[in-house]
RNA sequence: GGGCGGUUAGCUCAGUUGGUUAGAGCACCUGCCUUACAAGCAGGGGGUCACAGGUUCGAGUCCUGUACCGCCCA
C-alpha cells in the first residue's frame, strides 16, 4: 500500500472547510437512504422525535438528536438497512403563538377569507405596548400564515441537523400537518371510533382561558403560587353557622355544597342539613367526604362547580346541580338569581352583589367578593356579622396551568371528544413491559404515570392550527348540531377538513341551514397526531404502505419529560390500533442543565444556541460532548468537553497522517509486540460492540478513546516508531506497518459514530480504496473475526509489561529533566523473573522506545511496579 | 405526602456480579519545543466516596434511616 504524502495535507484539520464538504460526499454517495428491497431482519427502524418546528433550538435538542444518530451510524455499519425518517411537528398552539407574534394578527373563525390578504411583519424589537391592535384575520388566512412560518422554521431545524450531520434520510420527511399526516390521524380517529375507544360529551373539562381551549392531563404542570386562605362564614337553615377556607373566593357564586370529614366531629351534627351561603344567601347541601382534610384550613370546606378535580368528583357524586359563573373566554358570566337553578333565599341581595362581578376577570372578582364579604349586610343569617372571618392567611399553594399557558387553568363544562383509556390502564401497563427501556428505570416512570392516570384523554381542542375531525352534525330544524350522531367521513376520502368539505348525503348548500349539517370546528390534540409518528412513517394505509415491513419499529429516542405523552400516547395508539407495541425499545436522553443545575429554557434566559457551538468547535466536537453522556442522565452543560472532542479530532487527524505516512511493505503480523497489541485491539473491539448493542454507546467511545489515546498513539506507536523505519528488520518492519495500519483501521471505525467527519477524511486517504467502501460509514463494523488469521501472542502479557517498562524510563528521564526523545548511553531494567521473562520477548521495541542503545536487565525490586528503570544519558553537545 | 434519579478530586463525570493502594478528563504544579501531534508528551499533588447505622472476612458498591439537589405525580 502506497503511503500518503503527508505534505499533501494541511498542517491542521480544518472542520468548517471538511464537514460541509462530507455532507455532500454522503448526500452524492447516497449512503443515508433507506433500501426498500431488503427485509426486515436486515432493516433498523427509528421512530424519530418530530421537534416543534416553531420551537427554539436549543442544545438539548443536539444533545438528544446526537445520541439517536450514535446508534443509527452504529447499526449501519454492521450492515443494517436503516430507516431514519424526520418529522416536524408543526401544528399546534406554539405555532398559532409565533403567528401572532410574528404578524401580530388574531384570528377570527367567523370572518371570510381574504384571499389578497397582505400583513407585514412586525419588528422583533417592538416593545409589545407599543404594537398597535392586532389584525384580526379570518381563520384560513391565519393557517396560511401559519404555513408560512413552519416553513421557515423547518428549514432553520433542517439546516441545523444537517450541520450537525445527522445521517437522517431525507426522502423519508414529513410534517404533522403534511396531506399524509393528517389522513393517517383522521384515520385513527375513525378506527378508534368503530372500535369503541371514541366518545364525545358534554362535562367538565380542564380549560385554558387564554388559548379559550380544552387540554389534556398531559398538558398540565403544577406552578407554586401565592394565595390565601379566606375564612368565610356560612349560616345553616337552622340558624346555626360555620367557618370554611378557601382560596377562591370569588367562585362562591358557583358554591354548590359544603363538605367535610365523616369523623370530624365538629362537623356531624351538620351532614344532611343545608347550607346558606353569605353573599347570595343560596341554599345548599352538607355532605361527608373521606376527602376533606381535617387539617387544611378550618376542616369544612366548600364545592363549586368548578374550583378543582375534586370539585368534580363531588358533583358527580353527590349529583350537584351545576352552577357555572365563568365563560370560556375566563369572564364571569351573567347569571340571575330567581331563575331555575339559581335559587336564593334572598334574589335581590344575591343580584345586587352579583352584578358587581359580571364581565369581571377572577382575580378582579376575587377582589370584589372579598370587600362584599366584608359588609355584615351581606352574612348568610339576617343577623350576622361581616362573613369574612379576620383577614386572609397568605399561603404558597400548587396551581395547576396549561404547560404553554400564563393563567391558571379553570374546569369548564363544554362539549369535548375523549379516547377512553381509564379502563385500559393494566394493559398499558402491560405494553409498556414488552418494551426495553433504556435506561430500564424509566419503564418504571411510565408505569407510575399510566397507573396514576386520572382521567381519559381530552383529544379536542378549540383551535385553529390543526389536524380537523372528519365530523359532520346534522342539524335539527332550530340548525343546532344534533351531537348524539355524528356524521364520520369514510376512509377513502381522508384527509378533509370537514368545514370545507361536504358532508356525505348532503348539498354544500345545506351547510349550516335547518335540516342540514354543520362540520365539526374542532382539531385534534397535537399529540393526537404526533403519537402517530410510527405509523406516519410506514405510510399507514396509504400508497406505499409498509407496516408489515416496518411496524413495530426498532426504536423510538426521546428525552424523558415526555414519557407521560409522547411515549405514552404512542404505546396507547399502538395499542389500540395494532394490538401491538409501537417499537422494541425506547431510549432516553437527559436534560442539558446550565452550570447552575437548572434546566435550560428560554424563558431562564440561559440557552446557548447551537449553531454558534457548531460553528466554533465543529460538529465531531460537540458530537463527542453528547457521545459522552449515558442515556437518561441529565448533563451541565461544559464548553470544556468541547475542547477536549476537538482536541479529539486533531489527535485523529495527527495520528491518521502518522500512520499512513509509513513507508514499506505491509505484511504478515509476527512481531511479539504487534501480536501482543491486536490482542488488546481485539478485546476493545469486542467490548465496544457489546457497549453498543447495550445502547451503552458513550461507554464504547469511552473505551475507544482510552486505547486509542494511551495504549495506541502514547504506547504501541512511540514503541515501534524505529520498527517502521529501519531497514534491518524487514520482516519486522512490515508486521509493525500491517499493526499500525490494522489499529488505525479498527480505532477509526470505532469512533466513527461518534466524530464522523474526521474519521471519514483518515478512512479516505487509503483504507477507502483498499476495501472499497468509499465512505467509513458504509464500511463493516470491526468484529473479533476480523482477527481471526492473527495468531495469539507468546505472552499474553507482552504488550502491558512493554508499557511499563517504557514507563518506567519515562519516568526516569522525567526525573533526571530529560526530554523523552534523549538518546540513552546505558539502561537497567529491574523487576522480578517472570516480567524479565516476558520482556524480553519486546526487549527490541522498549529499547527502540526508549532510545538506548542497549538495554541490560536484573531481577531486582522495582518498589511496587513492574519494573524500575536506571538510566545514564548519551552525552549532548550544548546547543548554541 | 408518594414515586424515580442523584450526591465520588477545585470542576465535569466513570466505577460491571461486594474483592489489591477508588479512576479519567479539565484545572493546578514540575519538566520536556521528541521527525504525527505544544491543540503535544512525561511526571506529580489533590478524595472521610453526602451523613448515621447495619450485613460481611471485606462496602463507593448490598440493607435501613437522615439530609440536600433534580424530575414526575398528588
Amino acid at each position: 500500500m502506497k503511503p500518503i504524502d503527508t505534505s499533501a495535507l494541511p498542517r491542521r484539520f480544518e472542520p468548517e472547510e471538511a464537514e460541509p464538504r462530507w455532507r455532500a460526499r454522503w448526500d452524492e454517495l447516497g449512503i443515508h437512504s433507506y433500501d426498500p428491497a431488503r427485509p426486515r431482519d436486515e432493516t433498523f427502524v427509528v421512530d424519530t422525535p418530530p421537534p416543534t418546528a416553531s420551537g427554539s433550538l436549543h442544545v438539548g435538542h443536539v444533545f438528544s438528536y446526537t445520541h439517536q444518530d450514535l446508534i443509527v451510524r452504529y447499526q449501519r455499519m454492521k450492515g443494517q438497512n436503516i430507516f431514519y425518517p424526520m418529522g416536524w411537528d408543526d401544528n399546534g398552539l406554539p405555532t398559532e403563538r409565533r403567528v401572532q407574534n410574528v404578524f401580530n394578527v388574531r384570528s377570527d373563525p367567523f370572518m371570510a377569507y381574504d384571499p389578497d390578504l397582505k400583513v407585514e411583519r412586525v419588528d422583533p424589537n417592538t416593545k409589545p405596548r407599543d404594537l398597535p391592535r392586532p389584525t384580526v384575520i379570518s381563520r384560513r388566512n391565519f393557517i396560511d400564515l401559519c404555513h408560512i412560518v413552519t416553513a421557515e422554521d423547518e428549514v432553520a431545524f433542517k439546516d441545523l441537523w444537517k450541520m450537525l450531520g445527522l445521517s437522517v434520510d431525507w426522502n423519508e420527511e414529513y410534517a404533522t400537518i403534511d396531506h399524509r399526516s393528517r389522513a393517517i390521524a383522521q384515520l385513527s380517529f375513525l378506527d378508534l371510533y368503530e372500535k369503541g375507544h371514541i366518545y364525545q360529551v358534554e362535562a367538565p373539562t380542564m380549560w385554558d382561558i387564554d388559548f379559550a381551549t380544552a387540554v389534556a392531563q398531559a398538558e398540565v404542570e403544577d406552578r407554586e403560587r401565592d394565595g390565601a386562605f379566606h375564612d368565610l362564614e356560612f349560616g345553616t337553615e337552622d340558624g346555626g353557622s360555620f367557618v370554611i377556607s378557601t382560596t377562591r373566593p370569588e367562585l362562591l357564586a358557583a358554591c354548590v355544597g359544603i363538605a367535610a370529614h365523616p369523623d370530624d366531629e365538629r362537623y356531624k351534627p351538620l351532614f344532611g342539613k343545608k347550607a346558606i351561603s353569605p353573599v347570595y344567601r343560596v341554599p345548599v347541601p352538607i355532605f361527608p367526604t373521606e376527602l376533606a382534610d381535617p387539617e387544611k384550613g378550618t376542616g369544612v370546606l366548600m364545592v363549586c362547580t368548578f374550583g378543582d378535580q375534586t370539585d368534580v368528583q363531588w358533583w358527580r357524586e353527590e349529583s350537584l346541580p351545576l352552577r357555572q359563573i365563568l365563560g370560556r373566554d375566563g369572564l364571569v358570566v351573567p347569571r340571575n338569581y330567581g331563575d331555575e337553578g339559581w335559587e336564593s333565599n334572598d334574589p335581590e341581595l344575591a343580584n345586587a352583589n352579583y352584578t358587581g362581578i359580571i364581565g369581571k376577570r377572577v382575580n378582579q372578582a376575587r377582589r370584589i367578593v372579598v370587600e362584599q364579604l366584608r359588609e355584615e349586610s351581606n352574612s348568610a343569617l339576617a343577623n350576622g356579622g361581616a362573613p369574612l372571618q379576620g383577614e386572609p392567611r397568605p399561603l404558597k399553594h400548587a396551581v395547576r396551568f396549561f404547560e404553554k399557558g400564563d393563567s391558571p387553568l379553570e374546569y369548564l363544562t363544554s362539549r369535548q371528544w375523549f379516547v377512553s383509556l381509564m379502563d385500559k390502564k393494566d394493559q398499558l401497563i402491560e405494553r409498556g413491559r414488552q418494551i426495553t427501556w433504556h435506561p430500564a428505570y424509566m419503564g418504571k416512570r411510565y408505569e407510575d404515570w399510566t397507573a396514576n392516570l386520572g382521567l381519559d384523554w381530552a383529544i379536542s381542542r378549540q383551535r385553529y392550527f390543526g389536524v380537523q375531525f372528519p365530523v359532520w352534525y346534522q342539524l335539527d330544524d332550530q340548525a343546532n348540531p344534533i351531537y348524539s350522531e355524528p356524521i364520520l367521513a369514510t376512509s377513502d376520502i381522508l384527509p378533509l377538513d370537514p368545514m370545507s368539505y361536504t358532508a356525505p348525503g348532503f348539498g354544500e348548500e345545506q351547510r349550516g341551514k335547518p335540516g342540514g349539517f354543520a362540520g365539526e370546528p374542532d382539531v385534534f390534540d397535537t399529540w393526537f397526531t404526533s403519537s402517530l409518528s410510527p405509523q406516519i412513517g410506514a405510510r399507514w394505509d396509504q400508497d406505499g404502505d409498509k407496516m408489515d415491513e416496518l411496524f413495530p419499529m426498532d426504536v423510538r429516542p426521546q428525552a424523558h419529560d415526555i414519557i407521560r405523552t409522547w411515549a405514552f400516547y404512542t404505546i396507547a395508539k399502538a395499542h389500540l390500533h395494532h394490538d401491538d407495541v409501537p417499537w422494541h425499545n425506547v431510549v432516553l436522553s437527559g436534560w442539558i442543565l446550565d452550570p447552575d443545575r437548572k434546566k435550560m429554557s428560554k424563558s431562564r434566559g440561559n440557552v446557548v444556541t447551537p449553531t454558534g457551538m457548531l460553528e466554533e468547535y465543529g460538529a465531531d466536537a460537540i458530537r463527542y460532548w453528547a457521545g459522552s453522556a449515558r442515556l437518561g442522565t441529565d448533563t451541565a452543560f461544559d464548553e470544556q468537553v468541547f475542547r477536549v472532542g476537538k482536541r479529539l479530532v486533531t489527535k485523529i487527524y495527527n495520528a491518521g497522517k502518522f500512520v499512513l505516512s509509513q513507508e514499506g511493505p505491509e505484511g504478515e503480523i509476527t512481531n511479539e509486540l504487534d501480536l501482543a497489541f491486536i490482542a488488546e485491539l481485539k478485546v476493545l473491539v469486542e467490548r465496544a460492540t457489546t457497549a453498543f448493542e447495550e445502547y451503552e454507546y458513550s461507554r464504547a467511545l469511552e473505551e475507544t478513546e482510552t486505547f486509542f489515546w494511551s495504549a495506541f498513539t502514547d504506547n504501541y506507536l512511540e514503541l515501534v516508531k524505529k520498527r517502521t523505519r529501519t531497514d534491518e528488520d524487514p520482516e519486522g518492519r512490515a508486521s509493525a506497518i500491517a499493526t499500525l495500519r490494522t489499529g488505525l483501521s479498527v480505532t477509526m471505525r470505532l469512533f466513527a459514530p461518534f466524530v464522523p467527519t474526521i474519521t471519514d477524511e483518515v478512512w479516505s486517504w487509503t483504507f477507502a480504496d483498499q476495501t472499497g467502501k468509499q465512505s467509513i460509514h458504509i464500511a463493516d463494523w470491526p468484529t473479533a473475526a476480523e482477527f481471526d488469521g492473527i495468531p495469539a501472542p507468546a505472552s499474553a502479557d507482552s504488550f502491558a509489561v512493554a508499557c511499563d517498562a517504557i514507563a518506567a524510563v519515562r519516568k526516569a528521564k522525567t526525573d533526571l529533566g530529560l526530554g523523552m526523545g534523549r538518546p540513552l548511553a546505558s539502561l537497567l531494567l529491574e523487576g522480578d523473573a517472570e516480567n524479565l521473562r516476558v520482556l524480553a520477548g519486546v526487549m527490541g521495541d522498549v529499547g527502540d522506545g526508549a532510545n538506548a542503545s542497549g538495554v541490560d536487565v536484573k531481577e531486582g525490586d522495582a518498589d511496587g511496579e513492574r519494573f524500575a528503570a536506571t538510566i545514564e544519558p548519551e552525552e549532548q553537545e550544548e546547543k548554541s
